[in-house]
RNA sequence: GGUGCUAUCGUCUAGUGGCCUAGGACAACGGCCUCUCACGCCGUAAACCCCGGUUCGAGUCCGGGUAGCACUACCA
């Protein structure tokens, strides 16, 4: 029987999302979409000492800025969970869980053990690889060696204890990975997990991730690479409780990795490199620290899933420019890279810029503004009449400038001579470009562009290529000396464009008090 | 140390035994365009980890090395 495809991500309310969470639930995302399936989202909070307020509300933001969207669990609409199989909060599960762990104890797949978190530290200390499994269990102080009425005894008065797996030696064990192929492993290697702790009253990972999984009926389990290696340990717990039949598959992602060296992408790389490696800016109220996030430094949420898709997953064309809908398409798991993938930060520059480039001027004009504004206004000249001017043609100075930028701020330090004159003159094109002869050509030019009555870009081109041929002047010379005074230096788009969106005024204006400056 | 996974330009990757003289993209470099800076266009440089084997033929299949990574918690 076809099951419906539903898949989960599931992560964990640490912090801020990793940016390679992001991956893993877009993957999920993709696969759910293609198959007509559901995505759920669950949050797995099993470890109560390392829950960080605010991570919740972060994750469910992100994935909603991303466009990643949640059919089953926490999300957006629903922040307590929608759908017939919650909660979705582990926390929250604790009575089902309960049930199963007691499922495994009464068929004798789990054990009851009391050893301290100390005593087992120090059995580490003495023995070099010791490990909690058939061999040693025998030494340890747990339910397989004490009587069974001092394990009662010790329940009863409240001795902290935890609920291990009971893992069978000598047998080998096979996951079939969707991406890598058969996985197979001996069970000796494996050791007696934790499944339960009762100190929190709260199953691990391994317990709460294989009861859940088939509570809330997952089809494919699509996870980071590094649960390959308890992958095993999963398909036994599944085999211990009886569902071998609708185990998911399971298919595990390579990892990104940090872009210099080697080893996984860390928080730390952001820092140290000067990139985000979080969706979102976050705020960690426990450690009162900020970090960067995507969509704070200026990229569009099409970028980063663009770029994502790609970092470990590529179609056999030379496709580079992915829409969702396409993406949902053309997505596949088999061909989904076996090797991690270096972290590319220039790469995900340049899909912004492919982005930003294919927005419409008045989509980019509006957020453009409040920059405008804002570096207006600390320099105090908000007001003048030339910001205002230039500000009214906001959409035709972004369409002239989007083409070399790759984040709608940066449009500020290519355009921001549109709004005020220059006070000041770039020295390198000055010592390059203003000449001897520049002065008195440019009082020239102003006569000439005083009389000029048609300012359209055609007619001044006429007029003034008209002057400099008759005056035998260079072409190159005269309008580099221009341009020096309208923008400062010898940047900027065509100098046309520069004087239309200034106007007659404000060109002749600039004309005469850069030509003061300039020969003061 | 043990176990597992992986291995093509600096980076992301295409490649599923002959279409490979190994393709594309980012980054780099050079040129063209041009009043400047960009964009764009054109071009250059740049890789099959090593050794065996299978085969008429191997980047592609197999074995062995080597290297990198992951895991090895009462964390996920």
């Amino acid at each position: 029987m076809e099951r419906k495809v539903r898949v989960r991500f599931a992560p964990s309310p640490t912090g801020a999302l990793h940016i390679g969470g992001v991956r893993t639930a877009l993957y999920n995302y993709l696969f759910a979409r293609q198959n007509g399936g559901d995505m759920l989202l669950r949050i797995e909070d099993t470890d109560s000492t390392r829950f960080v307020p605010g991570a919740e509300a972060y994750i469910i933001e992100a994935l909603d800025w991303l466009g990643i969207g949640i059919d089953e669990g926490i999300c957006k609409e629903a922040p307590n969970g929608k759908g017939p199989h919650g909660p979705y909060r582990q926390s929250e599960r604790r009575e089902i869980y309960h049930v199963y762990v007691k499922q495994l104890l009464d068929s004798g797949h789990a054990y009851y053990a009391f050893d301290t978190p100390e005593e087992l530290e120090q059995k580490r200390k003495e023995v070099s690889n010791f490990q909690y499994d058939a061999h040693t269990r025998g030494g340890m102080v747990n339910s397989l060696t004490l009587p069974a009425e001092e394990v009662r005894a010790r329940i009863e008065r409240g001795d902290k204890y935890v609920v291990r797996f009971k893992i069978e030696p000598g047998e080998n064990v096979t996951v079939h990975d969707l991406i890598r192929g058969d996985v197979t492993i001996g069970s000796d290697i494996l050791d007696d997990k934790v499944l339960y702790k009762s100190a929190d009253d709260l199953p691990t990972y391994h317990l709460a991730n294989i009861v859940d999984d088939h509570l809330m009926e997952v089809t494919h389990v699509i996870r980071g690479e590094e649960w390959l290696p308890s992958a095993p340990l999963h398909v036994l717990l599944y085999r211990a409780f009886g569902w071998e039949d609708t185990m998911p598959q399971f298919a595990h992602l390579p990892l990104l990795l940090k872009p210099d060296g080697n080893g996984k992408l860390s928080k730390r790389d952001g820092d140290r490199l000067g990139f985000p490696v979080f969706p979102l800016e976050f705020h960690n109220e426990k450690e009162g620290t900020v970090s960067r996030g995507y969509r704070e430094d200026g990229y569009f949420p099409e970028a980063v899933i663009n770029f994502l898709a790609l970092l470990g997953w590529h179609s056999s064309g030379d496709q580079e420019i992915y829409s969702m809908e396409e993406l949902i398409r053309e997505f596949s798991l088999d061909r989904v890279s076996k090797s991690g993938a270096k972290f590319d930060y220039e790469k995900g520059k340049w899909f912004n810029h492919q982005y930003l480039i294919g927005k419409s001027d008045e989509e980019l004009a509006g957020l453009f503004r409040p920059i405008v504004e804002e570096r207006l206004g600390e320099k105090g000249l908000l007001e003048t009449a030339a910001a205002q001017h230039a500000l009214q043609q906001l959409p035709t100075i972004v369409g002239l400038m989007k083409e070399r930028v790759n984040f709608v701020s940066e449009l500020w330090e290519q355009a921001d001579f549109f709004f005020a004159a220059p006070k000041e003159f770039d020295e390198k094109s000055v010592q390059k470009r203003w000449k001897a002869d520049s002065p008195r050509q440019m009082e020239e030019l102003a006569v000439v562009l005083e009389s000029t009555e048609d300012w359209s870009a055609g007619s001044l081109d006429k007029v003034v290529m008209g002057w400099i041929a008759e005056k035998e002047y260079g072409v190159g010379i005269v309008m580099n000396a221009f341009r020096i005074c309208l923008v400062g230096a010898a940047r900027g788009p065509h100098i046309w464009n520069i004087t239309d969106v200034l106007g007659k005024e404000e060109t002749l204006r600039r004309l005469h008090q850069s030509l003061t400056l300039l020969t003061r």
